[in-house]
DNA sequence: ATGAGTTTGACAATCATTCTCATTTAGGTT
DNA sequence: AACCTAAATGAGAATGATTGTCAAACTCAT
């Protein structure tokens, strides 16, 4: 299990910029429209391959929306949560230190060795009520 | 907006049958071919719309794995997560009083009108350590 | 500048899920 | 019991996101 080394390209940066501009959670089809919208040439399986990468290595965060669709979104690199609007997609990054603390002892009780959670909280933000 | 009436067919019984007898999420496809190999002639496309509806009518529950499969279980009918083996796809019901609470708080203090909230914690269980 | 290993892109291939529509059925009505 | 009509089913086509393929282009250490 050797640490990839990612080269840094042209696409891979250009997908970066496009993230860290973004605010909310978005499909890799959403992510490859803007950037050809903005002239960027990148393809549409680099920029699946890109998200996926960079959402490996715990850079950007993803979520599966109803469809199942994978969302992807830059966010802070420290442990955190999210608050999803359900009409524009924006999102708002919680913490929740009980509920991770609620998380393991539940785990430990059933016997489990964690891997993992997901909380996201949905709902309408303040602007699409 | 009239409810529906949904009729008993020998389809949704044999659905509902199987449902009771796994603890496991399991995925339209795996229901299908259990379906199947107990010799009920049920269509791929009727296990789909049935397992939708009952997940609507919040008969069962229903969750993505990371591929964004939609998994389904017969679960109780009061509000409750799930600890979800990420091997055998086994699952155990947890409730979360606290956790429903700080869910409601967050999102209260950021303006939003919450329309539900996805926690759901997973790991390897003991059998399959 | 060079070479090995990565990455890319165009497009084919997958695969879960949905759609279509002709045929069958459930459940209420005579 | 035969009848009616909306709902349900099934077989297969269609959709659409995601992944695989592989030759050509690129990165980066030397």
């Amino acid at each position: 299990m050797v640490a990839e080394q990612l080269k840094s390209t042209r696409q891979r940066k250009a997908v970066s910029n496009i993230l860290a501009t973004i605010t909310k959670f978005s499909s890799a089809q959403e992510v490859h429209k803007l950037l050809i919208s903005r002239g960027e040439k990148v393809g549409l399986a680099t920029v699946y391959r890109t998200l996926q990468a960079l959402a490996e290595t715990g850079a950007i965060d993803v979520l599966r929306n109803d469809d199942g669709e994978a969302l992807y979104r830059a966010c802070s690199t420290d442990h955190h949560h999210h608050l999803v609007c359900t009409k524009c997609n924006k999102t708002t990054e919680i913490s929740a230190p009980e509920v991770e603390i609620w998380t393991e002892k539940i785990a430990r009780e059933q016997g489990y060795l964690i891997s993992g959670h997901t909380i996201e909280v949905f709902g309408t933000c303040a602007n699409c009520r």
